[in-house]
DNA sequence: GAGAAATCTTAACATATGTTATCGTCCGTT
DNA sequence: AACGGACGATAACATATGTTAAGATTTCTC
């Protein structure tokens, strides 16, 4: 769908340096980026305390969609983990593009849901599993996540201190040895 | 916009007594309920742990809108927690109407992301908040619910056990007297 | 009405995490 | 080469929750 798309709508590529900040919690979205190379993540403020709340990898549509449909204030910031190459989609030339085009608008809807979805199975994992089988299932789906990102980021995304990943971490690698 | 819908979908009144589950998770959602009085809860079953995942109230919809969109097996079970009065509305009549209605696809969209977003504050809230935090905050925002719901649905629905629920409601309790 | 089941509270113990602090390593800057 | 900062491991202590179990009370069922 993306790329059919893409070939409608004016889009450009970018490369952005690391941990710079694509959107604002506040503002409202302007762009939508699909990540081309390197990690983008969408992180939530709460009283200080830094929260993940999800990482783009390559081939991945990042935006506050729900800040761009509704042309309401974001609700988190996204920015740059790595040296990243994003295409950069104008949230105008999307929406415009989305409205007059109605067919599409199921798919719009299916989108939603997909997102829904995710969101709450990430809502379960949350619930149902500890901080280390929420590590260890990220260590085996996205080990590249792991690899790449710094664990206090890792740490934020698992709900969890620095201090307790690093005791997570210990404990997996002592076990497996014996 | 559900009043503007109702005129144009046939739907019916039904009442169920509490405990009857409206739709079993694995099963595809085939109808849309709007609570006219009771109390209604989704949950998912994790390895025999039983999880609320939210509360129905008067005036509310609920579907596993996902399943009757996408028509996949709905990850989640949706049953009466009281006796309970609903509107049902067929979800193949309203896809066939949403689908024959193009002016409300966007309306559809926004929904979605509606939703969206306060999965998104529920998220977040399990992220940065403490079970006791988050008791205090339902009990303020939804006495009702506390009230005329058995506890451990509701530590269920907090993520904790009855146990510790009622270690925090104890807590709670003889702070606000001392 | 009597027995059974559900519900809630409380206690005791084990355990994981948060907090604070220290130390070592790596990396970039000057 | 030296310095400073970011990052991560580890330790010690406090605390909240999970688990298991027992007992009291209410509600349901026959």
């Amino acid at each position: 769908m993306l790329s059919k798309i893409l070939k409608d709508i004016p889009h450009k590529i970018k490369q952005f340096p690391a941990k710079t900040i694509l959107l604002e919690a506040g503002d409202v979205a302007t762009n939508i980026f699909i990540v081309k190379s390197g990690c983008i993540r969408s992180w939530y403020n709460a009283d200080g305390d830094d929260i993940t709340l999800q990482f783009f990898m390559p081939g991945q549509p990042v935006a506050s969609f729900e800040s761009l449909v509704n042309s309401t204030p974001s609700e988190y910031s996204i920015e740059t983990l790595l040296p990243t190459e994003v295409v950069v989609v104008n949230g105008l030339d999307f929406k415009n593009w989305i409205e007059s085009h109605p067919e599409y608008h199921l798919q719009g809807i299916h989108f939603a849901m997909e997102r829904l979805s995710s969101y709450q199975k990430l809502f379960l994992s949350r619930i149902k599993d500890t901080p280390q089988q929420r590590y260890e299932a990220l260590l085996k789906e996205q080990p590249d996540i792991v690899a790449q990102i710094p664990q206090h980021y890792i740490a934020s995304y698992l709900g969890i201190t620095p201090v307790s990943l690093s005791r997570i971490r210990s404990r997996i690698c002592h076990f497996d040895q014996a």
